[in-house]
DNA sequence: TGTACATCAGTGAACGCGCGTTCACTGATGTAC
DNA sequence: TGTACATCAGTGAACGCGCGTTCACTGATGTAC
């Protein structure tokens, strides 16, 4: 009765273990298509894996370690689209505005997957997921001190400027969605800008030589 | 059977229509107690009223209806916290602190009905809702105006500078709940710092008589 | 002043559904002898 | 080389639960005459 539509060839054995990658791909499956958490109950992730719902069972204590699995490789996947991106540019501001681009595209990409990491208490009580959060925000640190060796931050606080433009990314990323009615500027500008004004960007040497005595902060 | 610890004496003759503001109430307690807006169910609300489910049906058409009231009065309730009391003060900077204030203080008081106002595309479909969101915007981009009127602010774009400032404010107000173990800074010294820099306030006019050529921007 | 009736604000029982979870099982594949 | 057996990767049927929704109803209160 439980008709699988999406046919699937039983693991060969000792290969049993692969059921547990292939349900949690389908439970992210479930929450983008749905777009709701609540969605992903362990009989959708059973259908959507091809599989009835008592062989999660093998694999998962319950549907709450489903979401937890879910979570925790949503957020290495974010983790590595942010900081292992950014990490092979060597100009500290070019690598923070890719870090943060890279952020925002992530969200745009996987919407779903981005709600469940950043709107509920949840994900940072796993271990993986706080160790991941950390080294996002240390490459945004990172970026922004590199920024102040070079000459092109003024900040004299790379940790609270980096918390600032973590937030403001947050409120970018998730804002726009819940109100798409609302006329929102360029994306993209409006990232740039929150960058060049929370991380204290100043402009590039040339520029500010000859502007001489001009410069300096608010 | 369906046990009504809420005693609740029946409405008198003609006042049936109180029954539905105290349903709306009921869901916003549901809400705020259960933290997701899944548990916002038609028999808990009915429960929660002390009422039969069956009795909801003569002021909402389901349970979708239940749920729309309910970001309805709280976006309402949300924009007056925001606008209402910063209308009534002159200064603009101190209103533009003040309703930042609000805004941060009204998520820190209601998660979860904030949390529903701002995580879901559904919101500003409601019309009662687009207006309330449009007050909120509003009373930002003209304190705003209103500091570059005084001499306060040195923004050439009050629109989006209120957009950023939009967008930093959601970002405090929803990102550091959902990751309560990150060693968050001082909330309103970041809300401070935010509203300063998005807004482009200036120090006040003593001071940059004071520094001369010196002030100026990035 | 009395009574029949209409209306109003709900109740109570019942339905079908998808859910999480349990239990006994099955059938293919490898292993011991 | 053949066969009995163990193991593995699941299946299938069943359960109790809360849900949304329907339906016929009830009992108090006001109104017409």
């Amino acid at each position: 009765m439980p008709s699988l539509p999406n046919e699937r060839p039983r693991n060969p054995r000792g290969q049993g273990e692969r059921l547990r990658e292939e349900l949690i791909a389908a439970a992210r499956r479930v929450l983008e298509r749905a777009g709701v958490e609540e969605a992903v109950t362990l009989r959708a992730t059973a259908r959507e894996a091809g599989v009835t719902a008592p062989a999660i069972y093998a694999h998962f204590e319950g549907r709450e370690q489903i979401v937890e699995a879910v979570i925790a490789t949503a957020f290495d996947e974010f983790a590595t689209a942010v900081a292992g991106d950014a990490r092979a540019i060597e100009d500290p501001l070019a690598r923070l505005r890719a870090g943060c681009r890279a952020y925002l595209r992530y969200g745009r990409d996987h919407p779903e997957s981005y709600r469940i990491l950043f709107s509920r208490p949840r994900p940072s009580a796993l271990p993986s997921v706080a160790a991941a959060a950390a080294d996002v925000f240390t490459t945004l640190v990172e970026a922004i001190a590199g920024c102040v060796r070079t000459g092109r931050s003024a900040s004299d606080d790379p940790r609270g400027d980096a918390t600032a433009l973590w937030v403001a990314l947050h409120g970018l990323t998730s804002l726009p969605p819940s109100h798409p009615r609302f006329p929102w500027p360029d994306e993209q500008q409006t990232l740039d800008s929150l960058v060049d004004r929370l991380a204290r960007i100043l402009p590039p040497q040339s520029d500010r030589s000859r502007r001489s005595s001009k410069s300096g902060g608010v």
